[in-house]
DNA sequence: CAGGATCCCCACAGATACTG
DNA sequence: CAGTATCTGTGGGGATCCTG
């Protein structure tokens, strides 16, 4: 149970795009600002989901160009329409994982399986 | 998109965990009545699937014995807390998904890569 | 009927190194 | 700064066959 999403028994898009989504809830961010953010994730992994997320229409990327470069991702209004449900699995999840995780240690006589829940 | 979970942004649990508690929510089912609502799984996966749902406490199995076997899962309240999570989930996705379909198929710049979503 | 046992594959993700 | 390129592994999921 090191890595916190292991913990979480969603998954929206890929791996990261839940916790992306929620970077950008409040407004337009960097990419660094991203990798901050999410000192778990690398760089590539970043790139491909914000990739991800920008062909689906969840996040928009903008490009200032100039150097140092500088490129900002925001959300579009549909990926703005995942917040609710994100925020649904989150209270879901504050509400009843300790529940999930006391039912699992009870039960430790299933070996092991390590789902992503 | 031959798969119709491909076309999900999101999943819980186990890819198939979602379809097993929609499944489930009617009542009790058979372990060969889950395998008859959902052909797409193989019965390892699907053992699998209750496995892991019964170690989280999502489901119960109850072995009514005799031969031939008969054996029933049914949802716990921990499980059914997931109903509205999954109704959340569906409702989006029905008012969404075009719009990510279309947003995929304008940006066929990007190659393809088939996330989960 | 309700599975267990095996074998296999590849998509996801991580590490590391390099670049306009 | 904002990525790309490359290599690698791992485990979730599928196919197939077998059994109490």
């Amino acid at each position: 149970m090191e890595c916190p999403t292991s913990a979480i028994p969603f998954r929206i898009g890929d791996k990261w795009t839940a916790m992306v989504v929620l970077c950008l809830e409040d407004g337009p961010r960097r990419f660094t600002e991203l990798r901050a953010a999410l000192p778990r994730v690398t760089a590539k992994v970043l790139t491909e989901t914000l990739r991800a997320m920008e062909r689906d229409g969840f996040a928009r990327r903008t490009d200032h160009g100039g150097n140092p470069p500088h490129v900002e991702y925001a959300l579009t209004p549909l990926g703005r329409s995942l917040l609710a449900l994100v925020d649904a699995v989150r209270e879901w999840t504050a509400r009843h994982l300790d529940e999930v995780l006391a039912h699992r240690a009870a039960d430790s006589a299933v070996p092991r399986r390590d789902t992503a829940l």
